[in-house]
DNA sequence: CCGTGTCGTGTTAGCGCAAACATGGCTGCG
DNA sequence: CGCAGCCATGTTTGCGCTAACACGACACGG
């Protein structure tokens, strides 16, 4: 009885969810009023508004977003590209990202890459466009932007892409995150600072080992050489084995708190101190890495600034307010959190004793 | 010229995206052909065929979702109710159950809820209804099953929720996962083991506290008192430093391995060994949990399976081939991941001699 | 040679909604 | 007092697609 009662809410007579038209017959006026009450408009008696609101309430009414798309040719609805959601990042990101597509009351259709090559990525815009998104946010584009050329008909925001298309982007400024973790190294009297990169293929790896570069040279200090990781703890513990093999390294920039975190375990291994032998600087500031074995010094991303970023250049897109000649990128500045994976060095570099005796093999 | 080229492949001259109509008529057969054509229709001329093919290549039609949607009743996309993506265990599933279900060409709307109180599912419920979705999967509820009994009018799959309800459901054996953690501890001589639990309104958290109970209780083993954290390393660091001041504690299972990090430092801090004074056993495996110091054991899920069982158990139930009255749950057997953060216990409660005083480090 | 299938295709109607236009009652102002 | 203008509401139409049915051509068996 119970039963039958809530299946009477749900449909009508016809088997189907109730439609305008039901509420319009159960109101007493036309479907077009109803409309007028759901979308708001302000031409509306308001003892009919409440009669209309009753009558939706009392069959549990609720407009179908395919018939309104179909009418109106506008869904309501964004489109995510995103990579890899093991990784921090992207999950931190496609997180602020929904919550904020869903505050102004727009859905969210997530599709995920794996590889990032062309063709994937092709058919993950065409599968959106299928779907009749609004727009589009493609999460850390790890890929030069050759794709950005599909003509898509929605507008697309880039996160974290490069910065040279012809689309609205947002990125958090890894150049300046990378000199602010450089400068903080030297300034503990350290001669040189190495970097452990992420992958080559990715932009802000790229990003941030283009200004660990700039970095070093501005202060005239010897360029190490770069050393690769693929962004894991495993990746980083791989190399680290190799650069603990390197007594006048004493101060490392990972291009992540991951691969920072393998890097410690490889010099842990090795009998080296972190912070007494080297110092180490990650990039993100997972939740975990305050709790490392030593708490990490790292670069704090702001994603909710990213999410938040991202949505609203859409939106303003969507609006028509965003003006199409715009094509900036908007910038998002990370700050570090000092913890206690770096130190001054203990030899400094001025007196009388070898003074780094630059890269290697 | 090219751009004008382009927008003309993307729009007709009316201004809008090609429609069936402008493929029919410059294949020269009716829309319902095309139509036939699009969804696979045996009934087709392969010649027929041919020439719409070509003709949809030719001004790159792509079928509009909405009108589909509408016609049909059905959207081939489904939703996806999920709890803070930070949290790896929610992030990893997603990514399961997106992939799973893109490889159904279903897409995926994708809902995020801040606290899993009943009113925010409720809502988070209705939007999903209001996008036509044709079924529903909640990830990780961490709430009681009275939101369940909500009318949705489609199918619905929980992930870790209460198994009491009258939904389909998927689940990690925790109870399995957890008892093999605590006999893993007690085999290596442990007197009892400890709990660091997760919040206690998380079902994932609750179960595990309980197989844990009941896995010390088969074996005739003291019951300490449970701790509760709240999942994050923080609270697995502050509830550390009040464990670190019990000298009879030499074991601890913690419910996930984020606390089992914030454990593992308030011990170090407090001189505390890692196994050698304590042994720990984490849950999720985590990238990371390989490069801790020490590495940590721990349980590992399987979340492709979870992605994997989810969806097609929606899948069979939109095809109609799963029976209702098959209110069952299926199960993923989670696996003990051994590393160094466990080993026998250094001082043995029953001989006088210190036997095998454990490794360090 | 005519019924009965089957196959390829066309025609019609309607899914639920909102844009555009229509209508009729009322207000306000010269 | 009469007409312009506005307000609340109704009517018509079509968004793009597919279910259901219609239709002609041809095959085959009795």
């Amino acid at each position: 009885m119970v039963e039958a009662g809530r299946r009477k809410a749900v449909e009508n007579h016809r088997g189907r969810p109730p439609s305008m038209a039901d509420v319009a017959a159960l109101a007493g006026v036309s479907a077009q009023t109803v409309s007028r009450v759901v979308n708001g408009s302000r031409n509306v008696d308001p003892e009919t508004q409440d009669r209309v609101e009753r009558a939706m309430r009392m069959i549990n009414y609720q407009p179908n977003s395919a018939a309104r798309a179909l009418a109106t040719g506008r869904n309501k609805m964004i489109g995510i590209i995103s990579f890899d959601l093991e990784a921090y990042g992207n999950a931190r990101a496609l997180q602020a990202i929904v919550a904020r597509a869903q505050s102004h009351d727009y859905s969210v259709d997530v599709v995920t890459v794996k590889h990032s090559n062309e063709g994937d990525i092709a058919k993950a815009f065409q599968r959106l466009r299928r779907q009749n998104v609004d727009g589009i946010i493609v999460n850390q584009a790890q890929v030069l932007d050759s794709f950005l050329s599909l003509p898509t008909g929605v507008p697309v925001v880039v996160v974290d892409g490069d910065i040279e298309h012809r689309y609205r982007g947002v990125q958090t400024d890894h150049a300046a995150g990378s000199a602010i973790a450089v400068r903080h190294l030297l300034d503990l009297g350290h001669e040189t600072v190495w970097h452990l990169a992420g992958p080559n293929l990715s932009i802000p790896a790229r990003r941030r080992a283009e200004a660990w570069l700039a970095a070093l040279n501005d202060a005239d200090r010897p360029v190490p050489q770069v050393l690769y990781g693929d962004w894991t703890a495993a990746s980083g513990y791989e190399v680290g084995r190799e650069m603990a093999r390197i007594p006048e390294m004493t101060a490392v920039f990972a291009a992540n708190d991951q691969m920072a975190l393998g890097l410690m375990r490889a010099l842990h291994e090795a009998g080296r101190s972190v912070p007494g032998d080297v110092s180490i600087v990650g990039f993100d500031n997972i939740p975990e890495s305050g709790y490392f074995l030593p708490p990490l010094t790292t670069i704090d991303q702001d994603f909710e600034a990213i999410g938040r970023e991202s949505v609203e250049l859409l939106m303003a897109q969507l609006a028509g307010t965003d003006t199409p000649e715009a094509r900036g990128v908007t910038t998002i500045t990370p700050r570090i959190v000092v913890r206690s994976s770096t130190t001054r060095r203990a030899r400094p570099p001025s007196d009388a004793s070898p003074r780094g005796s630059a890269p290697r093999s």
